[in-house]
DNA sequence: TTTAGGG
DNA sequence: CCCTAAA
């Protein structure tokens, strides 16, 4: 039988389809059944008690927090991007070196602790995002971004300055993340004593006594984040993965790992499929809160507590509106149904979104408390940019402008502790994607303050001025057409937050641009040569690639939190007032062109279980690709036979090796024949297929392709 | 939910 | 990639 059965399938070694195709309810649950691994629990587990206990520590005083955080933060950050700005040379000379980043930016208004904070920004910029990312990762986030911001700066800062970096340390080993994340409040001050960054960072380090910081975060409120702490590695570590330190919740974040974790994972959140995110980006759901605030406000302390005892709380929720897995189902889904993908949206708050599309032409908030402004008014993309401006002399003369940057709102991205960094970037990626997918528009800060008026002149409104072009900013506003969908919340709480604190958005850590490097994920096993395990591992190559064109886009990463799930639900709530409705249909799916490891795993499954069954090549070869749907794989063979078939000159994009092309020729000359899609059965004669295969392709045999 | 195709 | 009709 066995024998005959590989000849059935002619091409080369591959394994029979072990399961013939049965109908496809009794496929599916087989397939898909996975049984989840405890120990991930566990890790759930573990980080939910922790967090639970620090929310109760900090619990008491959580209201007030949220604003003495950020108080705290905020003055913090002044003193440490006085600190960047004039004193830290070095440091970005190095950043640029490292190519990492746009540190470079230069905070221009000072004024408000706003800009402080985007000053903070700028600085902490290169790899902090991702550290930080992966940190809120997990599911005690909740907190202060201000406080990540601190802490991030520190790290950084110590990473450039002395500590090669460690990347992973325990949670207790006395790292100096830790220490400064502790600490950061006082470290910061030092800092400002100090007045440099370097120097008070490593100041920082040493000073701060390495405690639990279970102990630290109570002492200091704000240090929620403490939780959070990771130990950055240099920024430019090579390898991301080794650069990603882990929490003190060990939660494993950047393994390669990942993707089979992360795929269980899928399919623990699958029994949950009846609720269904609304609103998914690719792969995962990204929630962009509207502003920072509303998480520190909002968040429910009782969830984290419930968190404590598993992770099952999370996805408990997700009957509201979680779903982790099935990200590629999510495509079935219509994506105009589902509107909340606003959920997508930028961080304006559901109000200002209102708000903010309503005024195109202007700038909505007047707050002079300046840079507040920007957030505020923004909804969601706050951006910000550096002016720089080289002559200003008479009123005729030009202004010039560098922008360093832009600065995009915060994204709250939400992402599984196993997922992979690859997945994250992704998700990033299309948060970033959707965020810029519509329209944007550009406003003006002087002095903080949004100039409103377009009429008026450069010079009336003072920016020719050499010194107003330093406190020159710009920033990035949803487009009145693509005004990101509102959420409303009906929780007060964001409300409120979201009212009550527009500085908190820019208070928030800055987000540097991201550098790519520190993300590759997995390496592509660039498996050409069809060896025969590769199926299974193709998977990695796929989102090697996918980083690849992810880590591009990432520059605003800065923001990625996890939200905590309760979060979620309120964001969740459909807006009830859309008047942009624009992001309906806008999502459209990141492109993400297939790479040729990916088309390699494609052929090779179409090889063997034939067309037709999109769903078993899927499942086969791409299970842990969560974008990648069957559609689009169908999607893909179409498009390879096609490339197959005309002549190289006419092919676009990445240049698929001829070898492959030619196995698309005689899988799909085959599988037409054979009519793959009938049940199961498959017929003899694949032998021939070589054959054919020649035949067709002139090439003839003598391409290895299937041989055996 | 999957397949199969058109757009 | 998206959208849909069919199955």
């Amino acid at each position: 039988m066995v024998f005959k059965k590989r000849l059935d399938y002619g091409f080369n070694a591959f394994n029979v389809p072990k399961i013939p195709r049965a109908p496809r309810s009794t496929r599916r649950r087989g397939q898909s059944k996975r049984t989840v691994d405890d120990s991930q629990i566990c890790a759930f587990e573990l980080l939910a008690s922790l967090a639970g206990k620090l929310l109760q520590e900090s619990e008491s005083s959580a209201s007030s927090n949220a604003s003495e955080g950020h108080d705290h933060v905020s003055i913090g950050k002044d003193v440490v991007k006085q600190e960047i700005q004039y004193d830290d040379k070095p440091l970005k000379t190095e950043c640029f070196e490292q190519g990492s980043c746009e540190a470079s930016v230069v905070a221009s208004v000072s004024t408000t602790e706003n800009s402080d904070n985007l000053k903070e920004f700028t600085h902490a910029e290169n790899d902090a995002i991702l550290e930080r990312t992966l940190i809120k990762t997990q599911p005690a986030f909740l907190e202060q971004i201000g406080g990540d911001s601190k802490s991030v700066i520190c790290k950084g800062n110590v990473a450039y300055g002395n500590f090669p970096c460690n990347a992973n340390v325990d949670g207790y080993s006395p790292d100096i993340g830790e220490l400064c994340d502790g600490k950061s409040e006082n470290g910061f001050k030092q800092e400002q004593d100090a007045r440099g960054l370097e120097t008070g960072a490593l100041h920082i380090a040493n000073t701060c006594p390495s405690k639990d910081p279970v102990e630290l975060s109570m002492t200091f409120p704000p240090p929620i984040n403490s939780d959070r702490d990771v130990k950055l590695p240099s920024r430019r570590d090579p390898v991301p993965n080794a650069s990603f330190s882990r929490h003190r919740n060990d939660i494993k974040l950047g393994n390669r790992d990942d993707d089979e974790n992360f795929s269980r994972f899928n399919k623990l959140s699958n029994r949950f499929k009846a609720s269904r995110p609304p609103t998914r980006i690719g792969d995962r759901r990204i929630r962009k809160l509207l502003t920072s605030k509303y998480w520190k406000v909002a968040p429910k302390l009782n969830d984290f507590e419930n968190s404590r005892a598993g992770i099952k709380p999370l996805y408990r929720k997700r009957k509201t509106c979680y779903n982790y897995d099935r990200c590629q189902y999510d495509t079935l889904y219509k994506r105009r149904k589902f509107s909340d993908r606003s959920s997508i949206v930028t961080s304006d708050g559901g109000n200002s979104s209102e708000s903010v599309s309503n005024s195109p032409g202007k700038v909505m908030n007047g707050d002079k408390s300046s840079s507040a402004a920007l957030s505020h008014g923004g909804c969601g993309v706050s951006s910000f940019l550096t002016g720089h401006q080289a002559s200003h002399p008479p009123k005729d003369s030009h202004v010039k402008f560098s922008i360093k940057s832009f600065r995009i709102p915060e994204l709250y991205v939400e992402v599984p502790e196993t997922a992979t960094v690859g997945s994250l970037k992704r998700t990033v990626m299309e948060a970033v994607t959707a965020l810029l997918g519509g329209g944007i528009r550009v406003g003006v800060l002087l002095q903080g303050k949004k100039v409103r008026d377009d009429s008026r002149t450069l010079s009336q409104t003072g920016i020719s001025c050499e010194d107003n072009l330093d406190a020159i900013g710009f920033t990035l506003e949803p487009g009145p057409a693509k005004a990101p969908p509102l959420v409303c919340s009906e929780e007060p709480p964001l409300l409120l937050s979201c009212d009550a604190a527009p500085q908190n958005l820019i208070s928030s850590p800055a987000t540097p641009a991201v550098d790519t490097g520190i993300l590759d994920a997995s390496p592509d096993p660039p498996s050409l040569t069809n060896s025969a395990n590769h199926v299974d591992s193709n998977n990695e190559p796929v989102s090697s690639q996918t980083d690849m064109l992810t880590d591009q886009s990432l520059p605003q990463s800065r923001a990625l939190v996890p939200v905590p799930a309760m979060n979620v639900e309120a964001l969740a709530v459909v807006p009830v007032n859309q008047k942009s409705r624009k992001s309906e249909l806008a999502h459209r799916r990141t492109r993400r062109p297939f790479s040729v490891s990916e088309v390699e795993a494609l052929v090779q499954a179409v090889e063997e279980l034939g067309t037709g069954r999109w769903r078993d090549v899927k499942l086969r070869a791409f299970e842990n690709a969560e974008h990648r749907t069957y559609v689009d794989l169908k999607d893909k063979w179409k498009t390879l036979v096609h490339t197959a078939k005309i002549s190289p000159q006419q092919r676009r994009g990445e240049p698929v090796p001829q070898e492959l092309l030619d196995r698309v020729l005689a899988a799909h000359a085959y599988w037409s024949q054979h009519q793959a899609k009938q049940q199961g059965k498959h017929h003899a004669g694949t032998l021939r297929l070589t054959d054919a295969q020649a035949d067709r392709n002139g090439v003839a045999a003598a391409i290895p392709t299937v041989m055996m």
